[in-house]
DNA sequence: GCGTGATTACTCGGATACAAGATGTCCGAGTTTGAGCGG
DNA sequence: CCGCTCAAACTCGGACATCTTGTATCCGAGTAATCACGC
């Protein structure tokens, strides 16, 4: 029960696509030097993010990665979706007759880890980090 | 990012013991047959749970399992971290010069989930379910 | 009746097999920028 | 100076390779209760 690394590697991309905040792409190469990972794996999960619309690619020479959206509308459930994808984190695949109520416990706990991560915004962070 | 099927059939089986309450030992047999489990891998889980202190296991004839504690101790956070370890979910390798801002938010959310798990008891829903 | 041993019904733990998912690499294809070249 | 072509700098996406982890099985060993037997 552990969050991927591709899921750190695309919250610290995105970071850092918001502290820059240029209208400029940035390329995966640069994006990749600072966190030491090869550019076509890294490339691969910002495919994802760009796939659920939280940034766009520009291909082609000064090609690479910006953000779409306006970057305070940019939350760390976002990221985790669409990397970790949005299924539950618990599944009771038994046949009770009724509704698993262990099941229901174990969502709600789930929800309260997901609330807080949707008010998180990646925004935040960038302003923390550069005080 | 999902909890792994082991935890849920931990769940399961101390949700029944606790609904047994009985001083006698119940057989792994028993408790496999109704959740559908080999026998010998569900064993293989139960010993962690023994490991953790939760339950006991009586070897021999009329041998099987039993739970250690009052009954109304025992928090679903108790049989998860039996079964998945206690480490943090999100672990950030990269070496920034500080403390690493994603991963102290992401350490908070993980935190609203314990918390909730912390506070629910199995014998809760033992008491839901019999009604 | 009573001890003693065998049998039976269990759990325990290591070794092993298998599948799925995470992680990462390679390479060909498409796309944009920019430079070079000819008119 | 303008337009065309071509190379360079990029990203895209599929196909692999590898490694770890979860899931599960098999089997020999140990253990406790029970039964059988002989004294």
């Amino acid at each position: 029960m552990k969050f991927s690394k591709a899921t750190n590697y695309a919250l610290h991309t995105t970071l850092a696509l918001v502290s820059a905040s240029s209208v400029k792409p940035i390329g995966v190469q640069q994006l990749a030097k600072s966190q030491d990972v090869s550019t076509t794996y890294l490339s691969k999960i910002l495919t994802k993010l760009a796939k659920a619309g939280i940034i766009e690619s520009a291909s082609g020479a000064q090609g690479g990665y910006r953000l779409t959206r306006n970057k305070d509308e940019i939350t760390f459930l976002d990221i985790i979706h669409a990397i970790e994808g949005t299924s539950s984190m618990f599944e009771c695949d038994f046949v009770h007759g009724e509704e698993c109520l262990i099941q229901a416990e174990m969502k709600k706990a789930e929800q309260k880890m997901l609330q807080y991560l949707k008010e998180t915004k990646i925004v935040d962070i960038a302003h923390k980090q550069s005080t």
